[in-house]
Formats: structure tokens, sequence, C-alpha cells
DNA sequence: ACACTCTAGTTGACATGTCACATACTTGGC
DNA sequence: GCCAAGTATGTGACATGTCAACTAGAGTGT
């Protein structure tokens, strides 16, 4: 067993700073949602991204793949938003196995009015505490550490 | 009702990088925790956490304080450690309303082992992918970002 | 047409988090 | 010493995620 390579003062900083990013900023962002919404990080992550599609309609596959959310998840979330109405199920015409979900009159309306609601949340409590320089060594980052993640998963 | 302001094509960058990083970074130490220690991230964090504290033990509060976790979610962690083995439950001499929360034996050999293998994961998968320069700008923007939300959080 | 294998979704059981509420113990002021 | 408030936890109900198992339809080769 080699020896244990322990965080440097630097890197330990920053991997408690993230973490602790990461639990406030959620649960911050969820508060602000559920308030001014009545909807949790999962519906409007997938209410957008639905939004984002032509025609409001994907397959249910397809929208796990591009969310990276594992099918099992968006069946249930899936499952839960369309209770509520704001989305809808249909068979894929082309495979008998698939579920196209779409995204409902009233989904559509919901997104809408969460959208700017919401986007000022996220200026508020994270994009405009940063400088520039700082928004773009973000994305940076994240663009390497993301792409590493994306190929460790499909091993 | 005033404009939204959108993001712009760096904040939007940034956003969205670091929504697929914690979710991807989440979901892989998550996995590597259970696999080599059978730990959540949760119970991983109370044991280092205690395992930090002179003696292993402390105030339910003061270290659900500490990790800024609800008092609730805290009682129900330790309540299912507990029945693991993992920390022990005393009443406080000063107190009687408190509860002090101890590591147990089997506990800090549990950490001690985790330990070693959990900073190995979280560098493969996070830190050692960034320069030096990256781990101190994480560092810099999460102070500003966890300053800001801790005083958020107490309106 | 069949048999075999793969793929798309769904589901059920179980671990966690959140919120609201119930409880018991402390404290400060009479 | 007693009572009104405030504080420290514990709990129950409910929303979400994960993993494994199950069902049903699609594809391939013979």
């Amino acid at each position: 067993m080699d020896e244990t390579r322990w965080l440097n003062s630097d890197e330990d900083r920053a991997w408690r700073g993230y973490r602790r990013l990461s639990l406030l900023l959620g649960r911050q962002l969820a508060r602000d949602l559920a308030a001014d919404s009545q909807l949790s990080e999962a519906d409007y992550d997938v209410l957008s991204n639905l939004g984002e599609t032509p025609g409001g309609r994907i397959r249910l596959t397809d929208l796990a793949a591009h969310m990276r959310w594992s099918p099992s998840r968006l069946s249930h979330q899936v499952a839960r938003m369309r209770q509520r109405g704001l989305v809808t199920r249909e068979t894929s015409p082309d495979d008998g196995r698939g579920s196209v979900i779409v995204l409902s009159d009233e989904g559509r309306r919901t997104i809408e009015a969460a959208a700017p609601r919401h986007v000022e949340s996220v200026r508020r409590h994270f994009i405009d505490l940063l400088t520039p320089a700082q928004v773009q060594a973000l994305a940076a980052l994240s663009d390497t550490v993301v792409e590493h993640l994306v190929k460790a998963e499909s091993e």
C-alpha cells in the first residue's frame, strides 16, 4: 500500500469549499424554486430540458442520456410530474417499447413562469458574486472534470 | 416586472458546467465510497467530522452547526449510524436535553480505513485534474459564495 | 417462423432529506 | 420556587434517488 497523498493546504481549502458551496447552493436554490414556483430542482431541470426540445417531446431514454440521469430516475420523476399534469406520456409510434415524454401546456406555462425567477436566484446566490474571470475559470475547470467523469462512467 | 437578465454565453457555460460537475462528481464519489468502504457520503462526513473532534465526541447541535446540516437531518443520520455501531449517543451531563454523539471504536477504525481511499478518489476524479491555479481559483470562488450563502441562510 | 439476445421502460424496496410538530429540559423574571 | 419562552432533539409523513429484477418489444441468424 503506497503512502496516501493527503490534500495540501490549497487543495483542502478548494475541496472543502466546493463541498460546502455545493451543499448550501443546492439548498438555497431549491428553497427559492419551491417558494417561487412550487417546483423541485428535478422538476425544473426536466421541464427546462423538455422545453428546449423541438415540439416539447422526446424519448425517455434520449432525455435521460441528455441529462445524464438514469432511465429509472427519469421514469420515476416523469411519473410524479405526470400526476401533476406537467407532462404527458405517449407510446412511440416506431418502437412499441418506447415512451415519448411530452411537455403539456401547463408544463410550458409553468417553466416559462419559473425560468426568470430561477435565473434571478442563480445570479443572486452564485453567478453575480463572481468576477468574469472567475466565471470563465469555473467554466473551464468544469469542462475538464466533466469530460473525465463522463469517461469514467462509461467504463 | 423588470427585464430578465438571462445568462450570457460564459455564464451559461459556467452554470451548466457546475451543475453537471456536481451531479457526476457526487455520483462517482458516492459509488467509490460505497464500493471501497460501504459508506455513504453522509456517513463519511459525519465520521470524518467526528474524528477531528477532541475525544471523538460532540453535542449534536454543535456538530450540526459545524457541518451546516439541520439538526433533524443529523438526528436521522446518527440514528442510522448508531444501529450500525459507528457511533454512540450519550446524554449531556450539563444539559438534560442534550445528546452527545460519540465516535465508537469501530467508527474510528472505519473512518481511518476509508479516508485514504476516499482522498484517492477525490484526487483521481477531481483535484488532480486541475492545475494549481485552478485549485486556488476554486478555493477563492467557493469562499466568496459560501460566505454569501451562510449570510443568506441566517435571514 | 423461431430462438436467443438486446434494449426500453417500469416497478418495488430501501436509504436519505425536508418540513412540521411533539417533547422535555433550561432560563430569566417575578 | 413558579411560569412563560426559548432551545435541543426526536419523529412521522412524504419527496427523491439508487439498485436490482421484471416485462415487453425489436433485431438477428438459420
